[in-house]
Order: structure tokens, then sequence, then C-alpha cells
DNA sequence: CTGCCTGCAAAACTTTTGCAGATTA
DNA sequence: TAATCTGCAAAAGTTTTGCAGGCAG
């Protein structure tokens, strides 16, 4: 649960130069190419969620295809970088995730993204274990909302 | 944030035989046909999350068409009857969710459900308005894990 | 009866795959 | 250089739609 003393959230600015990406691939062994260096970069200029179609119109000027976005989501995604936010109508969206534990303060309008770090459902789990039996691997915890410019 | 002193969680048991279908679909003014009320059977045999091929599957010796399963698993959905959950893979599975405030705890390999209702994010979501000016509309929280059985 | 529902089959949309040539490290 | 990647186009998979006939209220 909570920290009931809690009187701060931090929130992460995503760094459109962001370096990690580099290591992130190098480590890995997985070839940075041109092309995935232009969908990170898409994803990390803009705190919003996108589609994959969101992302092929935006970079396919320069010859980049659909598949290759596809390919590379699925890179992002299981390298922690991307995270799947399927919203109220079912689209399917993905949006730049920091590194550390963060949730999304998604916009339903607009898909503009904040993530925030304070989220503590230790006690929770504990008492699901205890209660089920279950082990427990994760949690899914994204709030929906209007962001201040939509409102308007 | 969840009160800490919450000892005991409550678990919904579906009911196998529930009417609140019924009064659902005639407070709406939507017709309850035979197929709707066997699907909804369906989701409500079991308290696992299934893709729609699954019910379709399992239905189809009724000569139920596919699309009336996508068609009645959109208007559940609607009537916050069913819950699209999104699997780590991708899939889209869907269950039945108790009346009420209720999180499902989710099993990876079986997609057993377990839902449970406590859940008080309403500290953070208050911290989440005066520090971004969002209007909160609603949260999604799943807790992922392995069920008793999975584990064995 | 009337209006909404249904199965079927086709259409539309989304995601994955195979391959010949290109690029990364 | 060797291994992996890429765009393209086709295939596969998923969801939606149109329509003629059927059923709930």
């Amino acid at each position: 649960m909570l920290d009931d003393n809690v009187s701060h959230v931090m929130f992460c600015k995503h760094n459109s130069e962001c370096k990690c990406i580099e290591s992130a691939f190098a480590e890995r062994r997985i070839p940075l190419t041109s092309q995935r260096k232009a969908i990170w970069r898409f994803f990390t200029a803009n705190t919003h969620a996108y589609t994959v179609q969101d992302v092929y119109e935006a970079i396919k000027s320069r010859r980049i295809g659909q598949a290759t976005v596809y390919r590379t989501v699925c890179i992002l995604l299981e390298m922690g970088l991307l995270r799947r936010i399927v919203d109220s109508a079912g689209i399917t969206l993905f949006a730049a995730v920091q590194p550390g534990h963060n949730h999304p303060l998604i916009c339903h309008k607009c898909h503009e993204i904040l993530d925030f770090d304070v989220c503590d459902l230790s006690v929770l789990e504990k008492l699901l274990v205890a209660q089920t039996g279950y082990t427990i691997q994760g949690h899914r915890l994204e709030i929906f909302g209007v962001c201040p410019k939509c409102q308007a």
C-alpha cells in the first residue's frame, strides 16, 4: 500500500537524447540500427502513447517498413523500454517508460502520458499470497483521466 | 491508498445461476436472447479469462456465430459485466466481473482469475490531481501471478 | 407486430512471415 | 566477414460489416 506520508510524486521527464538505449542494445548484443533509433526517438520526442500505425505514418517518409515497426516495438517491449496500453476502446497503444518502477497516468483524449513512481502494493500482495496461495509475479496499475489541455 | 488495518480481502465467487443478467438487460431494454445467455453462462461457469475464440469454440456446437460472440462480448463489456485483460504476450482475454469495484488476480499460466475488492487509491489520485491538473476518471489494477494448481 | 438480433460470408483491419539484398559490429 | 537486419509483399490472424431471415417483447 502507499505510504501515508507521501507528499511528493516523482514524475519522469522523457529525455529525447536518452543515451540508455545505446548501452541497453549493446549489453544485449542487439544491433542498434538507424531504423531502431528513429523509432525510439519518435517515442521519446513526446510523452504520448501511439499505435503502431501512428509510428509507421510518422516515419515512413524515411522508408521504414511497417514490419520493422512491429519488430522493433516487440524488441523495445521485451527490453522494458516500451509499455503496452489498451485504451477503453480496445486500441493497442505503446509508450516509452522510464527505467525503474513506474505507472502511467493516461489522458483518455489525447493519450498524453505522465509516469509516476508512487505505488506500494506490498501489503495487498502479501494478503493475497496468504489468502489465495498464488505466487505474485507483478502488477499493472494504470490511471486514466483527462489532461489539463484536453479539459479546455 | 490501502487501509493499513485491512485484514481481510473480500473475494467474489461467481454465481453460475447469476440472476443479475436478466435485470441488467431488462433495465436497459436490451433483449436477452438465448445466445447471449449461453455466452454469459460460459463466462460464469468458471473463474477463468477466455479469448473470443475460446468462447466461440466452446459453444459453436449450438450454431452460435463468431460475430455474435464479438457483438455480445462488446455489449457485456459496456455493461461492465465483462472485463478485458491483455496478457503479457498481448493476447486479449475476457472475464466476468462481479458488480462493484473489483480487481483481478490473474494466473499467468491457466488464466484462472480471482477478483478482490481491496484497493484504495484515493490518496494517490488526489496527489496526482494536485500535481498534474489531470481529472481522474478511473484506474486499472491487475495483479499477475501463478495459482496454486499451476505451481504444482 | 416491430424492432432488434442472428448466422453466414465477405470485407476490413492488424500482425506475422519469407525472402533477397543491405547494414552493423 | 558473419550475423543480423530491412523493405516488400504475401499470408495469417483478428475484428467488423451487410444482409436476408428469425426471435424477443
